[in-house]
DNA sequence: GGTAAACGGAGATACCAACTCCGCATAACC
DNA sequence: GGTTATGCGGAGTTGGTATCTCCGTTTACC
């Protein structure tokens, strides 16, 4: 058996050419999926790469197997900064830099937002992403509790609603004022704080009226 | 110019069956479009009246106008709402009320819930009966400010985006929990209320995991 | 019983996303 | 520079869904 017949996985690498393209179309399933979500198509990515769709269709069998490749990583990236807030000193404040930090991820890119809310999107490996972050947000719950700052009656499961609230105002004023989910978020800390001190002032400012009414126009229920 | 030749709108009556079957279209787009909002279609409509599309196409343009003249008195209702949480005595109890109760009706109602918060739907006299309203809700909104229990930065735009929130979890949960959205108007509530208070107890309890899974596994992000 | 009105629902039309196919281009190798 | 396998483009096929029409049949009304 000499070192060029190595038994697996011996696979050609690919033309040049072909290799930039897989790149190129990476690049762009990430900027697409991120703007527009996973209701964007492969022909999108590929026109946004410059390609033809046949060309994305010969390295990636569909479009689940983009979005596996995709946000595997990304899960993973949310999961790190868990593990980072839980090293913060206060318990309180590593809650409320999770949340806002989970927050931002969420409002910069739609499609990892759907992963995380919705288990229709990746496979086995995403779900495994999401398992993997489980008992870390548990431990982050469970100690600002502990701590005596974040109100009792809050469970696990309150973590995956309040990112549904969050991610929705995100996507309703998204084209007028992209950071208006902030203001909320204050509202929602403020209802989670046990203490009953002081309000934080709202920031960013409200919508004003026009303002709504173009969020209105732009909004659109799914079916 | 005889009796008989009036100039306008001397439309001969329905036939009895054809007015009838009218009636079962209205109340069948009632519940057709409180069930599943817009994105059902008027065959839906039509079959659940056990009529043929035909017929709902006969009677009215399109879906449009059928949108119209179902929903500019279901809307009427919410301003009603309004003024009923005006007159009740203590500012905040009002407020409370007018959220809560409108929130209800979004919850049972996916249809009103999309005329409120788009505008994509129905026409002018949708849109006259939401200026309707405004004034109502920026009356609310100041009397419970001036009493000093609703916290002073907290403006009218909020109102419509709370109700976003809310509407987001009512619909994410409905499968599995439908009341579930009042356990998170309690956690706003909290975080709305001028006075440094004791929180209130949140109610209903949270989604167990199996559950979550649930809603994840129903939910599909909009295209 | 005659007639106008209304009915039903198959199907025309339109749209859209997913995915395939094959003639043409070009990188790689000698 | 010539040969060949690999890759490319994008029109076109497939499949699904929503809107709305058309006309043979049925029904209300006088």
């Amino acid at each position: 058996m000499t070192r060029d017949t190595v038994p697996v996985a011996t696979v050609r690498p690919l033309r040049r050419d072909a290799e930039l393209n897989r790149r190129k179309i990476i690049e762009s399933a990430r900027v697409v999926f991120s703007e527009r979500g996973f209701g964007a198509t492969l022909d999108d990515i590929a026109h946004h790469a410059g390609l033809g769709v046949g060309t994305v269709y010969r390295r990636f069998p569909g479009k689940e197997q983009l979005v596996e490749a995709m946000f595997v990583e990304r899960m993973d990236e949310v999961r790190e900064l868990a593990e980072q807030a839980l090293e913060e000193a206060d318990p309180w404040e590593g809650f409320v830099t999770f949340l806002t930090r989970t927050a931002e991820l969420h409002s910069d890119d739609r499609g990892l937002r759907e992963v995380m809310l919705s288990n229709n999107f990746g496979q086995e490996r995403v779900a495994a992403a999401k398992e993997r972050m489980i008992p870390i947000a548990v431990e982050l719950v469970r100690r600002a509790k502990a701590s005596g700052q974040l109100r009792a009656d809050f469970e696990e499961t309150d973590l995956a609603i309040i990112h549904m609230m969050i991610g929705s105002v995100a996507e309703y004023t998204q084209e007028v004022r992209p950071e208006l989910w902030r203001r909320y978020l204050g509202v929602l800390l403020d209802g989670l704080r046990a203490d009953s001190g002081e309000k934080r002032p709202l920031f960013p400012e409200p919508l004003d009226l026009p303002s709504l009414d173009v969020a209105m126009c732009a909004w659109k229920p799914r079916h």
